[in-house]
DNA sequence: TCTTCCCACATCCTATAGGATCTCTGGGTA
DNA sequence: TACCCAGAGATCCTATAGGATGTGGGAAGA
């Protein structure tokens, strides 16, 4: 059996565990699942039409995203909702991580400024998009969803240039506790206005080849976040 | 049939998983596997007198640490060394968490200086004999081995005290990788007395009640521990 | 009426078996 | 000599079954 060129590799394969994780993953993720909701091995296994084997590693595999929580001999709950003190600590983690990852990639290379401007552009249609429904009186979960997708692939853009494999790891285990908070704290529509605008002055920071100003942008911009979400949690 | 090393004898039977992920871990970090070596589950289950299932969700936990790689059908390995541009990557990544946990902690308590000061006493004492061993022409292993635990000890004081669950998750996720590199990069003995006047002089800084000393001192510390590595790193 | 005990059910945890895949060795051919 | 191929052995992956543990309801006693 000879091997053709040009086909040689390229297709990842993947154990069964795997699917099973990315679908038990998309079903957290969705909010579907009330927090403390017990999460069955066998039940699962069913559902899935697998054995419990591979629902068990995904599940190891979810417990360290902080996900799900597991009691020995007792089974797996989906985690309970962050509270204040959680959410402050999740910011000031963001805030850490991200004007570090900034001030890393500052100055920027003419393949950040694209990506950014990419994502920029997007994360503004979405906006709008979203401004419009609301403006119609409507709230849709689905458009609501991929505003929140276009703005965390900003972020991803600048911590995928920053050149360290270690603050993009902690950056997408973060991921996950801020999917989180966004489904418990912030209930309604966000202020697309502002956060719009702000990633604007993000990449006019980087676009200007300084160091010192895309850092400061990005400072503003996620003390900002943490100031609205910490209003919007308190009252209406 | 060949027998993993180091894994002979069977495991209580209780909390099955926990155990086997303890014993794997230990194995890891004694170091006396070369990297790229095959850990193949049924071998690993053989050796504990137990079912390759909770082997199998102990690798998986192990996966998520960078300890070991996993390749399907293919089954884990250990993790190769790490390369030079990693190391690197490593000692930034711990420069910003453990900056930014020195800035939290900040002014210490009592409480702090109090685990601060006994940490730092441990670190001396190890450090001593180590060089008494190495005056005496001899590199103790074991000596070795305790004085980069309390060293690792000292720091993760810092850390509990910086009041972010988040940054010590991340830290302690790091601490496999900053073990990996002390077997691969760090053959010989430390710079003792170096390392033990910074960490003196950390102590000195929370003890003042300054708030930028202590990350002033923090930061000087860890840059002269990256700048001493790559020296040893790149020749003799 | 409240507390305590006991038993049946459900679930988790572990062990064993079988199918699928990879690796390696040996022989054949250009 | 170098390359290709085939088959056996070992290993991984998944499925199924049985033992161990936690949970909830009902009855007996104070």
């Amino acid at each position: 059996m000879s091997t053709t060129p040009g086909l040689r590799g390229g297709i990842e394969r993947r154990g069964l565990r795997d699917h099973v994780y990315e679908r038990i993953l998309e079903l957290l993720l969705s909010g579907g699942l009330e927090p403390g909701a017990r999460l069955g091995i066998d039940t699962i296994a069913r559902d899935l039409a697998v054995s419990p084997t591979p629902v068990r590693e995904a599940m190891v595999q979810l417990e360290r995203t902080g996900l799900v929580t597991r009691e020995a001999l007792k089974g797996y709950r989906v985690a309970p909702p962050l509270g204040a003190p959680q959410l402050a600590e999740l910011f000031d983690a963001r805030l850490m991580l991200e004007t570090t990852a900034t001030r890393m990639a500052a100055p920027a290379g003419p393949e950040l400024l694209e990506e950014l401007r990419h994502a920029q552009q997007e994360h503004a249609r979405a906006g709008e998009r979203v401004a419009e429904a609301l403006a119609a009186g409507r709230v849709d979960l689905q458009l609501t969803t991929e505003y929140f997708a276009a703005d965390t692939d900003f972020h991803a853009v600048v911590l995928h240039h920053c050149g360290n494999r270690y603050l993009l790891d902690m950056s997408e285990t973060l991921g996950a506790q801020v999917h989180r908070m966004r489904q418990t704290a912030l209930r309604g529509v966000p202020d697309v206005e502002e956060a719009v605008a702000e990633h604007a002055a993000v990449v006019e920071a980087f676009a200007s080849g300084e160091v010192d100003a895309p850092v400061a942008a990005m400072t503003r911009h996620l003390r900002n976040v943490r100031e609205r979400s910490l209003r919007l949690e308190h009252g209406d």
